[in-house]
RNA sequence: GCGAGCAUCGUCUAACGGUUAAGACAUCGGUUUGUGGUACCGAGAAUCAGGGUUCAAUUCCCUGUGCCCGCCCCA
């Protein structure tokens, strides 16, 4: 193809591109999206809302919700205070799949559940495979474990992992249908020394993003002997006060008495407050384990409580389980995270017996959390050279240079699809970035830059080979400014 | 699953039942086209949907939908 032909070419496309149909097109989607996605939910009638193919609904299902760029210096500093923490605590990191064949969590949390009872995402694969998006992480963590046979690995295997959940529930504030956790779990060790050292983990974790206001509440449930002498004593309390429960606890006799005790409803609580508490039918080996956690606890010095009424909605916990609360000014708590021990579960799916516990933390609360104490976020570093282009010619060697200065570790940002200078400056102001380099027709016919300091306004112009290290130079010589910007952030991460 | 509240430009707000549906912020463009923060000018951008009452509905009523909050439960 001739030189001249690809030229008319070129033309042709921007003459194309010129006429902004574009813009307008992508406008009008908008509004017919908009306007579509009302008439569609009017005209449904009960809760199946026809799908009709051309339409999009511009909004995410219930409950789901976008993480937008203002929110995600939050999410980065929880990350790296998740993947800090866990280094230091020697927990690696692993991902599961959001898909588990539904059984996978059925029978780890348990029927009678409210999780997996009306909470699950479960639905079938084209192959007929029943199939769930996981409503916690501990599951899989679990199933990966035995799968690939980490049992011969050397205890404790601490594992930890973040990733969204699902949950089916009805959405208000700090609950959301798909959410994030990040999740510890430490496999093989019996000793209480590890419960103490996750919720000393937990503590951390919360007081290293700047939320100071948390407390503790543990308690221990017992293995499953004395459990279960433990639970046919409720049962026959309950049973005997069964006229004073509520509709549903009345039904969770049947299918999990335990619960009970977490009832909210007046007359439950009143119930439940003389019934016969877990702690007091330990038998001696989860008595000890259960004090002997305490004192490591009394040890760090870290809020608890012993809450004997606190259960955790899944059933495979044994003695230990513990909640992660925040207290806000008004008073109002706030629960950030929970876990326990899960001694029994390991096997349950068909591993070998593996004494295990671990712990979630809710991360959208936790971002909830530091927004509201006003705790540090962290933003990256940020471009201090703005790149600004004249002329078709500069425009065509803009992308070098602007790869060229990236090559060699200088952030640039730039704005190459505006056409003044003007405006392009108006953008590096907004930037705020301390020098703009500018490549004008002449410029890029001489194979030079202008360097225009922003603070001063006085340029210079540099031959494009010499242009890095004067950029390097300059950006030096204002270290004072960004040297004390990286400790900034680096305490941060703390 | 149950209950309450709310619904206007991208965001925040305004409009006795009668307005070309207003303003601010944000966005984009411009102020003689090669120089930024201010200022000035301009542009685009909304009444959730359907039905009813009415001469007239953003406004009143009903239904639906959505959002949000509380309960249950959880993170």
């Amino acid at each position: 193809m001739s030189q001249k032909k690809v030229k008319l070419l070129k033309k042709q496309i921007l003459k194309k591109m010129d006429k902004k149909t574009t813009k307008v097109k992508a406008a009008k989607a908008v509004i017919v999206a908009k306007k579509s996605l009302k008439p569609v939910a009017g005209k449904a009638k009960g809760k199946i809302r026809p799908q009709v193919e051309e339409e999009i609904l511009m909004q995410p299902p219930r409950g789901m919700r976008d993480l937008l760029p203002g929110d995600q210096p939050y999410w980065d500093q929880l990350r790296r205070v998740v993947s800090r923490m866990a280094l230091e605590y020697g927990f690696q990191r692993i991902d599961t799949p959001a898909v588990e064949y539904a059984n996978l969590f059925i029978r780890s949390i348990g029927g009678g559940t409210d999780i997996v009872d009306k909470e699950m995402y479960i639905f079938n694969s084209k192959g007929g495979d029943k199939l769930s998006l996981r409503p916690e992480l501990t599951a899989g963590i679990v199933r990966a474990y035995i799968q690939h046979g980490m049992n011969v690995l050397s205890k404790p295997v601490k594992l930890f992992s973040i990733g969204p959940v699902y949950r089916y529930d009805r959405p208000q504030e700090g609950r959301y249908r798909e959410h994030f956790q990040a999740n510890f779990d430490a496999f093989g060790e019996q000793d209480p020394i590890l419960d103490a050292q996750l919720i000393q983990l937990a503590h951390r974790v919360v007081t290293s993003l700047g939320i100071k206001n948390v407390q503790f509440q543990i308690n221990s449930l017992g293995c499953p002997k004395c459990r279960k002498e433990y639970q046919e004593l409720l049962v026959a309390y309950f049973e005997s006060k069964k006229q004073k429960l509520c509709l549903n606890c009345k039904r969770r006799l049947e299918t999990n008495p335990l619960r009970i005790l977490d009832c909210k409803e007046d007359k439950c609580i009143q119930v439940a407050e003389l019934a016969p508490q877990s702690v007091d039918r330990l038998c001696p080996d989860c008595r000890v384990h259960f004090k002997n956690i305490l004192e490591y606890l009394d040890e760090l010095d870290l809020p608890y409580v012993i809450n004997p009424r606190l259960v955790r909605g899944l059933s495979y916990y044994s003695k230990t389980v513990f909640e992660i609360w925040s207290n806000d000014e008004d008073g109002k708590k706030h629960s950030l995270g929970g876990g326990g021990r899960y001694d029994y579960l390991v096997e349950q799916l068909g591993g070998e017996h593996t004494p295990a516990i671990g712990f979630g933390l809710g991360l959208d609360r936790l971002v909830a959390e530091m927004k509201r104490v006003h705790a540090k976020s962290y933003t990256g570093p940020k471009p201090k050279v703005f790149l600004a282009q004249l002329g078709d010619l500069a425009k065509k060697k803009s992308l070098r240079i602007f790869a060229e200065l990236q090559k060699n570790g200088i952030l640039v940002a730039e704005s190459f699809g505006r056409g003044s200078l003007k405006s392009q400056l108006r953008v590096a102001d907004r930037v705020g970035v301390e020098i703009t380099l500018i490549i004008g027709q002449k410029e890029a016919l001489d194979e030079t830059v202008i360097i225009k300091d922003m603070t001063s306004g006085t340029q210079e112009t540099v031959t494009n080979e010499k242009l890095v290290n004067a950029v390097k130079k300059i950006l030096k010589n204002n270290v004072v400014i960004s040297h004390s910007d990286e400790l900034k952030i680096k305490e941060d991460g703390e």
